[in-house]
RNA sequence: GUGGCUGUAGCUCAGUUGGCAGAGCUCCGGAUUGUGAUUCCGGCGGUCGUGGGUUCAAGCCCCAUCAGCCACCCCA
């Protein structure tokens, strides 16, 4: 036997066990954003590294050490996305769907990070993220996350996830913020801690959320970024506040909240919960008004938010909502072939001709009657139709309520689909 | 990239101080002819993650490697 080939690492595959919540998940996300008027926006999973170089920042973790590239046969350099903000700015802008207007959109796929897999974070994971464009008031700000809060109430995770919000200014309050913050954390950086004194030349704003005691006490007198922001970032903020409170969205103002991505400025927030263990985020984002004309573009404001969904499944895995099983109705014949199962394979074909939406299962192979009726039960039908030689002959249809409400019952095949709707449609069986 | 724990049947796991590899579930078949989830009986199924080493003998001890889990870093 030859030797077997396993996944990536870190890739993982979604079995049709689980697929089902999967697409629970995203027909109640997408049914919200289409409420909101979002529109769908598809992106290649290949850009130019360059396009990621530019918008998450050089110095980033994602762009040092976590990114799948390679150079493509002409010698490009390509690169798996890691997130997929950049890609839909450049979509966007690539096809002048910013110039002078207004977009809500959102996407869904698959994002690549080469990282170590843990508990709710995968080399391959999926998000669903929106961006809208040319909108620079809080109002956007406050209806994004007013839409993730509906989110949440739509997939009963409600209370389990608490918003964390902050304001880091315009990119000049956020450049003022960080000097004045290296000056003061450089003069004490002996008692910083090892990670602290890492990020202090990497990322500074990120010393603010260190746990280690001692860079605590330091961080203590530490220069405040709320100290820093203009008078413009500051009402834009308050202004999110009063929207925020007056629909009664619960939020926890952290000042330590920096998101690690380059390009966020003003409005950023996440969604965190306690029940994932290290990877609390569910989902996070915020205002990026700079990244249009970073990479090329006119000057456009922009809000955005990412979520993960196989941390959304994780937690969803821990109150599973009651998902559909496989079929609604399951032939059964007792023939392999012969008159039986043709009949069998037709009838099934005609009821799918006129039952709109329900599912029909033709039992395939072979097996006796017993071992077909097991299948039928796993298969989760409500009804089992037998086909055997009696009901060939009587030109009829045994119909088995696998509930066993209604009496077992021969019903004509020229009836069979009002019978089945009759009693789908009244209400009297959910399917 | 760093550290800790774990890899035995399709799944969940047991396996004594090294001595011929086990259970439950699943799957398949049977318990009077064409009727499922319960019960009873039987059967299929493993080079013990992989590669080396120690030993008369390794699932068990040693080394390496891969994978999973957990935490750090970072992030959704």
């Amino acid at each position: 036997m030859s030797k077997k080939i396993a996944s990536i690492r870190g890739m993982n595959d979604i079995l049709p066990e689980q697929s089902a919540l999967w697409q629970w998940l995203e027909s109640r996300v997408k049914n919200v954003l289409a409420s909101y008027g979002y529109q769908e926006i598809r992106m290649p999973v290949v850009e130019h590294t360059e396009l990621f170089k530019r918008s998450i920042g050089e110095v980033t973790d994602i762009v040092e050490k976590e990114m799948y590239t390679f150079d493509d046969r002409n010698g490009d350099s390509l690169t798996l996305r890691p997130e997929g903000t950049a890609s839909c700015v450049r979509a966007c802008e690539q096809h002048g769907l910013l110039f002078n207007q207004v977009q809500r959109l959102w996407y869904l796929g698959p994002m690549f990070r080469h990282e170590r897999p843990q508990a709710g974070r995968y080399r391959q994971f999926h998000q669903i993220g929106v961006e809208t464009f040319g909108m620079d008031g809080p109002d956007i700000d406050a209806e994004v996350i007013l839409l993730t809060a509906r989110l949440w109430r739509e997939l009963g995770l409600s209370g389990r996830v608490r918003l964390e919000l902050n304001s880091l200014g315009s990119s000049e309050d956020r450049a003022r913020y960080r000097d004045a913050l290296v000056v003061y954390l450089s003069a004490h950086e002996d008692r910083l801690d090892e990670d602290s004194k890492r990020r202090l030349a990497r990322n500074p704003l990120r010393v603010l959320d260190a746990k280690d005691a001692g860079t605590r006490e330091v961080l203590k007198d530490a220069p405040l970024l709320t100290e820093y922001l203009s008078d413009d970032a500051r009402e834009h903020f308050e202004g999110l506040r009063a929207i925020l409170d007056r629909a009664g969205v619960e939020y926890q103002i952290n000042p330590a909240l920096v998101r690690g991505l380059d390009y966020y400025g003003k409005t950023v927030f996440e969604w965190i919960t306690d029940d994932l263990g290290a990877q609390g985020t569910v989902c996070a984002g915020g205002r990026y008004d700079g990244l249009v004309e970073q990479l090329g573009g006119r000057s456009t404001p922009a809000v955005g938010f990412a979520m993960g969904i196989e941390r959304l499944i994780l937690l969803l895995e821990q109150q599973m909502p009651e998902l559909p099983t496989p079929a609604d109705i399951y032939v059964v014949s007792v023939a392999e072939n012969g008159a039986e199962k043709i009949t069998a394979l037709m009838l099934a074909e005609s009821l799918r001709d006129t039952l709109a939406g329900i599912r029909v299962q033709c039992h395939c192979g072979g097996g006796g009657l017993k071992a077909q009726m097991k299948k039928a039960d796993r298969s989760g039908a409500r009804f089992t139709l037998i086909l055997g030689e009696d009901e060939i002959a009587a030109k009829t249809v045994s119909v088995k309520d696998m509930r066993g409400i209604i009496e077992q019952q021969q019903v004509a095949q020229a009836a069979l689909a009002d019978w089945l709707a009759a009693h789908f449609v009244s209400g009297e069986v959910n399917g």
